[in-house]
DNA sequence: CGCAGCAGCTAAACCGGTTCAGCCTCGTCG
DNA sequence: CGACGAGGCTGAACCGGTTTAGCTGCTGCG
């Protein structure tokens, strides 16, 4: 190490120096400080991962089939909150899109036998996941999004959908709707199982008995189908809540073919909203969160636990509507 | 090394025997490999880079502000695309997300200077783009996504934009078209220079002289306000050229919203396909590529790069146009 | 004065691979 | 039969940091 030359010290000193470590003087750690700046010196990263087992680096594997995957700003969002937090402490992020959870796990433990990175965060639990017991059986750490609950001893950070959902269906039951459906993406998704419970519980406190709910995988073709099926039904719903805004925005095209308007007619609400939801016409009203909030809220979760921390689940705001143009009171039938 | 020790010969042969090196007897190796396979030995790969002074890995970053980014689907199967190539290699994808281009030179000199990956991947190219001046001092390999030009000896994968708008203007010429405008993205992107001249020698060789081009930061709202510009000017035009689909898809609400129907007064052509496109009421004619196999060409580039080759530009499939219904031939007027 | 204790530092081991000089053992050829 | 070359393998250096045992010199206390 030839900056521990030109400051006439040991390189274990200068180790000390650059990492705030005790065991050397304040006026040699200016001077190892000086001269390092002057060789602009930068510590070569897998020597450091090499000798402190660490790879200073969190890993996040996209597993949706390519089809409905990239409509959502989502993902985007919430890597870039992520890594508001994560940049400041030199942390890399290293993204793997694969088609489906086997794919997925194959991509954990490749991670983890390589020690390519640090810890993971879990996206999209299933409702019985096979990753929480291989992170926890590989002792990688990990950090879910989207909790409570089904991940084992993992922390978490979750939004409260259950609160999120009761408050669409108490807006759309306060302008007057009773017959009220609900569009919902894949159903082995948890929190696909936390909103439909939620969404059951609302309409029953309502004294709404019959509420159907599809399923569907998120794409705008099968919220399209199910709108269709919805509104061509004998007794068609005057409000559908949609599990995501392509499925809302697919089901305001098939309403307005089939000839019925919106808001007059149906009213739609979007789980997530997005520049689409304000730009279609009439714009939705919506359901936003700030994903990147909570991008950076599950990067200060994660590197507690990297730092040791025993890991805890962490709720996030809840969720709130958007009141736009969509919803209105139902036409007198 | 304890699969040397197991094996009985020292850590050398070990690893000739796993990297397929020569040095080795084929029995050896032969012993060797099952030996690891028992252990289930994966190298680690800190390590290894380490040694090798290779990081196993690339890195991307997406500089726009996070307003534009998100909506399309464009970069997740770029991404994906080139995963598909790279993890048969065993290179992991290091992705940040930033503001703006600054931070983007900020990120590439730290990845370098901490040998974190081996080779970036540079999108967006500016016109007078400070990122290209600066990989080829570092001397940090570089692939450029959407060539030629401008990008000095990097080497390049890019599509022929200019046929691409070519098609566009074609189409509706043959349509019938002569007043057609163009609503373009941010105007120092190399390939938003390149379409608007494309569109530009287009035109003229219809021999249409005015053709208005309108410059935006490719968000729904400055699409909106464009178009709404365009349409309320003494002589709107009867096609408009959109450089992306979410200001296509904004640019439909405000015809509708002004009561220009599409396509019978008003033809919209949206640049980058997306489910949007097809979800939308009246379907989109627009430009569609593969951008899941665009990555993957431009990570065999990249490889090609990495073992040293000299690095080409290699031209890919031209985008093809998809008509849909939101074209037609121009109402007499 | 003697000795414990501590701050400040050095030297060397270590992380887990890759690479290479050099050694041994054959087989081949003159 | 001896020299030579090639194949197969070993042992050690090396990559660039971190960590730790241990050394030194100073201070403080009995």
């Amino acid at each position: 190490m030839d900056i521990a030359r030109r400051a006439g010290v040991s390189k274990g000193a200068v180790s000390m120096a650059l990492n705030g470590l005790p065991g050397v003087s304040e006026a040699t750690r200016g001077r190892i400080l000086e001269v390092a700046r002057e060789l602009d010196w930068h510590p070569n990263n897998a020597a450091r991962a090499l000798s402190a087992a660490r790879s200073d680096a969190i890993g996040l594997v996209l597993a949706r089939p390519a089809r409905t995957l990239g409509v959502e700003p989502f993902f985007f969002q919430l890597i870039s909150g992520l890594q508001a937090e994560l940049s400041g402490r030199r942390i890399a992020l290293l993204l793997q899109v694969v088609e489906d959870l086997d794919a997925e796990i194959a991509v954990y433990r490749q991670w983890w036998s390589e020690r390519r990175v640090d810890a993971v965060i879990l996206i999209d639990l299933r409702v019985q996941d096979p990753r929480v017991d291989l992170l926890e059986e590989l002792d990688l750490p990990a950090l879910v999004i989207g909790g409570p609950g089904h991940h084992g001893r993992l922390p978490s950070v979750w939004a409260d959908d259950a609160k999120a959902m009761t408050s669409i269906v108490d807006h759309l039951a306060g302008l007057g709707h009773r017959r009220i459906a609900r569009i919902a993406g894949l159903p082995d998704l948890l929190h696909t199982e936390r909103r439909t419970e939620a969404f059951r519980a609302a309409v029953a406190s309502h004294g709404i008995d019959v509420a159907p709910i599809l399923m569907t995988d998120y794409s705008g073709e099968q919220g399209a189908a199910a709108t269709r099926q919805l509104l061509r039904s004998p007794l068609p719903p005057t409000a559908i809540v949609y599990d995501n805004d392509v499925m809302a925005v697919a089901g305001v095209a098939v309403a307005t073919e089939l000839g019925v308007a919106v808001p007059t007619s149906l009213s739609v609400v979007a789980w997530d909203d997005s520049p689409l939801c304000q730009l279609l016409h009439p714009p939705l009203t919506a359901l936003t969160r700030d994903t990147f909030a909570f991008g950076a809220s599950a990067a200060r979760s994660l590197l507690l636990v990297l730092d040791g921390a025993e890991g805890a689940d962490v709720e996030d705001h809840v969720p709130v509507l958007v009141q736009r143009e969509s919803t209105s009171a139902p036409s007198p039938n």
